[in-house]
DNA sequence: TGCAAAATCATCCTTTCGAGTGACGCGCTC
DNA sequence: GAGCGCGTCACTCGAAAGGATGATTTTGCA
């Protein structure tokens, strides 16, 4: 809208201009034609000028024309956590035992754990020993490491 | 340098255009007149095809002088790590230390470290027990939770 | 309803960790 | 040169963790 409302400004604007100066011109022709200049030398003023106001119309035309770049900026960003379900699946690991995992990586004891999931410190041993096999770990810490890896945990 | 010899080069153009036209219409003006147009034809020809020439003229000098809008797009990237020294310092831990972290957070055994170190196991076992006293850990998972959250390891 | 997977608990045994304590050498500073 | 921080090593003891194995209960699904 702006830009039609614009260019349409412009080309009233123009068209006035012309008729203005084709009026001037018509106005002025016998004083200069009496005076003995050539036709040649009128068409190459009418030229000149108005090869000055399609320069100025084309550069008005085109002024506002932007080229848009765009430049990816990298932006330290915390990356929110998307668990690997495929990965959790193929490896066989069971919902509770990514639970225990969890607890693991939070720095809890196996008692903690116990006591949090309100479970046998056994239970908790059994499921950290499964998990841990399945990821082919040896000790909690590597299997925290692994988990992280392998993005099952944060 | 390139862009001064297309634009020298539009300016021959173009003047070798409106000098042609002018010889044209010289030639010719003769014929047309002696029909009887009026001299306000003859400039309105001349005005309008030169008011072209000149659109044309300012369209070409301006095609390439594009105003660049650099738009950012935010892109979401890994967190680079930058260790908080400040903390570090703060709580005393040395680089030795934060160096065991660091294994045991790998995964490793006091073992594995003592051996990746090339020094004895109680060494180890010692720069740990002293890290996790200045982190206020038990356990190494939970050193390691810590010293994440404190940002002493990635 | 019946089976398979998952979850639960246990027992025995070994390894690893963690706490506490003490000590030695080295380099730096006051 | 005394003091201090740091890194090194040793020893003991108890707690925690891990491996192996077996068993029972719960649960989801065919």
């Amino acid at each position: 809208m702006f830009v039609e409302s614009g260019m349409r400004k412009h080309a009233l604007l123009y068209g006035l201009i012309a008729g203005v100066l084709i009026a001037v011109l018509k106005a002025i022709e016998y004083r200069w034609l009496v005076i003995e200049y050539s036709v040649e030398i009128y068409g190459s003023l009418v030229a000149s000028v108005f090869a000055g106001l399609g320069i100025w119309l084309g550069l008005r035309l085109t002024r506002h024309k932007q080229r848009v770049v765009v430049r990816e900026v990298r932006v330290s960003v915390p990356v929110d956590f998307v668990r690997d379900q495929v990965k959790q699946e193929s490896l066989g690991i069971t919902p509770r035992e990514l639970e225990i995992l969890e607890l693991i990586a939070a720095g809890l004891s196996n008692k903690g754990i116990a006591a949090r999931l309100h479970v046998s410190e056994n239970t908790v041993k059994t499921h950290s020993s499964r998990v841990f096999d399945k990821l082919g770990a040896r000790r909690r810490t590597q299997a925290v490491q692994l988990g992280r890896e392998l993005r099952l945990i944060p």
